[in-house]
DNA sequence: TTACCTGCAAACGTTTTGCAACTGA
DNA sequence: TCAGTTGCAAAACGTTTGCAGGTAA
């Protein structure tokens, strides 16, 4: 699920801007992957894109989530066994992993913030970038649970 | 780098106790994986444990750290095109992972504990594990770095 | 015009699996 | 004794790469 508006003016600008060709596959991959909030992955998005670009391969969709990747447009979570999930919410939050449906769902705490304000007041690690996952059961499996 | 000790005892106290039967092979990769404080990869408890048992599969170091992982006795660490890495310090904790040699350092904060609190004081959400990396340049590779 | 990009297919590296032989309890 | 475990080899899986043809600027 993606949010429609004037993306796509949006990703060619972004994309330019930082010196690469805003091809129409760039285009539709950049407006599923920054505006997403479901946390897709490369297939997930590959599948959204063929609709739009039925040729379009899963070689480019991974080369344009690198280059989102390399610049700090999403975030890449890896898992045990199974796809990469993206995430265009690059602010500090928690993300809230279901263990039972998979979802993940942003979770905006200002502990969050604090994590590397502290490790850099703390610590002579110099922060750059953080991930904060809380495993568990979300409200919607813990009520289908309790049935 | 292992802490030697009682290990051996302890591991196979913890094999027993789970129904686990306790193979030399098992105790051998327990005693790595489970003292080691610089979050082996499973190549490089491989290399340990073929010191000691020269036949040893990687398949069966695999199967011993899903086990130890099923067990919650280890944290398993995914990362973008690379191994995962193992960790046996399993109390909330911060990982910081230094982006220029590879090193992944413990440290406890006391904020690493209040996120799980949080999630479950302010959310629906039921917490039943965490994981909080911190990405930057260590001590050491900053050192280096302004020579 | 041309440097960059695409799509295909093949390669890659990590992790998992199937299975016959073996072994801890 | 025998269910559970090992080691091997092969498979599986997500991801990356090389390259010939195509396209944005």
């Amino acid at each position: 699920m993606t949010i429609p508006g004037k993306s796509d003016a949006v990703a060619i600008e972004a994309l330019r801007n930082k010196g690469y060709k805003a091809t129409p596959q760039r285009i539709a991959i950049c407006r599923i992957a920054l505006h997403s909030r479901e946390h897709p992955t490369a297939q997930s998005i590959y599948n959204e894109v063929k609709k739009v670009h039925p040729t379009v391969s899963l070689a480019t969709v991974y080369k344009t989530l690198q280059m989102l990747r390399d610049l700090d447009l999403i975030h890449e979570l890896n898992f045990p066994q199974g796809q990469a999930r993206f995430d265009p919410y690059i602010k500090p939050h928690v993300n809230l992993i279901c263990q039972q449906c998979g979802k993940i769902e942003d979770l905006d705490d200002p502990t969050a913030k604090e994590i590397s304000e502290r490790v850099s007041a703390n610590t002579k690690f110099k922060p750059n970038g953080q991930r904060i996952d809380v495993y568990g059961i979300c409200q919607k499996c813990n009520k289908v649970n309790t049935l």
